[in-house]
DNA sequence: ATTCCGTATTTCGTATGCGAAACACGATAT
DNA sequence: ATATCGTGTTTCGCATACGAAATACGGAAT
């Protein structure tokens, strides 16, 4: 059989995946709170499947950031750490700039009608109020200039982190009104990398964040009560993990394992 | 009891986490080779200890993109690709910069004494032209900046990418000499940041990033035969997925499980 | 000799079983 | 009444068992 132009199949979703998109999901639009201690009996009976495959997903969870160690009593959704929010608007100032500028270089028509169409969704889904529309449609605008920067690995790691800012700004706009100026900043940003006016992209994406994070940063409480529930489990020598280089493990070292 | 300073203790680190650094420092250091298959339970058999724990690892790996997946043959170790060193270093010429700039702004003296420190000993391991201790020298000089911009997200995120580098980097050098120039313009970095001149320590960083990109890239065969060992296997498609907003799963989504 | 097919082997995903460690609670001693 | 200790319960980590799906190989047919 010559080369058709067929590609072979995908093994498809197994259930650590569909585990995995299923308790994201939950956390990042809140069905499971901040705080909140989250259970491997527990999801597997929700999600009528056994523990091994929650428990592989709750270790990806737990190495993105999304859950945390609770000692020996299971793991707790990541509480909201202004301290997280604040560094998150940090790198976004950097790299918004960075790939709004290169968007405005490069992207091509079909990439631009894709930011006509979103622009005029975020429009309606402030018009028709649904919090949880408008947050969409903003991470929607923002993740198709990473898109448009041509830069995969941009793609992927602001994804990451924006999760991480859905479940602030859902958590956050229940109580407060939202910043209306929102889409005319993306509106300009957008008619910039149409003109394919580099400098102007960056400058006002640049921007775009910083007023983000000044009205987003300041609306989240300083320290969550930090006591939630915390059980005085055995914990520590992580504690002082402010600086370390390592993303998973606080490397007690036992006894290293060596391949 | 009062309060001591006592935190509680760690749990200590699982055989996942165990598991987890000794693959991922055995394929940074190219004792895995890219593109070589990685197979559960000869690792499992290497580690002396059972499946479970290190496919727990490999899952978290593969969500790191350090594995890929091949099929239901297993994974195997990501091969080194050009364009997503590319990706990588574009990404460190805007972080490195604000780093280096941020850095400048806020680094305590106790954090430039560390920085000489760095320094001292990269010069140290040119002398030696230890290979490794060149790269992990460099590696630790720039984890300095991060550290000391004060963004912990920085240290985080970097570190997972200089993961990557260390790989094309171990890879490369073993061939090509070094840039010897490397470490003068670490010290101008280092000296701008002293100086305390942010301005200055983003354009040297950036110019840096910008050097080495432009070596490295380049050494990189621009496709690794591709056929490696390429089971034809069940795989399509997650194929397109240049432009995918998705962080694990192809999301074919045949039923979503839910919370 | 080459091609095709059926069977054995490999290897993973998922479920289940077992032991350890910490919490929760109640009983006892002061 | 309060403090202390012992027991039961919870919950996870790790090992093992089982089934599904794909490959690899050897024999039969052309």
């Amino acid at each position: 059989m010559p080369n058709t132009s067929l590609e072979s199949l995908s093994p498809g979703p197994t259930l650590i995946e569909r585990a995995y998109e299923a308790i994201l999901a939950a956390i990042c639009d809140g069905r499971l709170e901040p705080g909140q201690r989250v259970n491997q009996d527990e999801l597997a009976a929700r999600l009528h499947i056994s523990r091994q495959p929650v428990g592989q997903a709750l270790s990806i969870l737990k190495s993105q950031g999304f859950v945390r160690d609770n000692g020996r009593r299971g793991l707790l959704v990541a509480p909201l750490e202004r301290e997280m929010i604040r560094s998150i608007y940090q790198l976004r100032e950097a790299l918004d700039a960075m790939a709004a500028s290169l968007a405005a270089e490069r992207c091509s028509p079909v990439d631009l009608t894709e930011g006509r169409r979103i622009l005029a969704e975020g429009r309606k889904a402030v018009e028709s109020s649904s919090v949880d529309e408008m947050i969409a449609t903003d991470m929607r605008f923002h993740m198709w200039i990473y898109s448009a920067s041509g830069n995969p690995l941009l793609v992927e790691t602001m994804n990451h982190y924006w999760n991480h800012l859905r479940r602030a700004m859902g958590e956050i706009l229940r109580h407060r009104p939202s910043r209306r100026k929102v889409w005319m900043e993306h509106e300009s940003v957008l008619r910039a990398i149409i003109e394919q006016d580099a400098k102007a992209a960056a400058a006002l994406a640049l921007a775009h964040a910083k007023d983000a994070a000044l009205s987003m940063v300041e609306s989240i409480p300083a320290k969550t009560s930090e006591s939630t529930a915390l059980p005085r489990t055995r914990r520590a020598a992580g504690a002082s993990a402010g600086k370390r280089a390592a993303s998973l493990p606080p490397a007690v070292a036992r006894r290293k394992l060596v391949v």
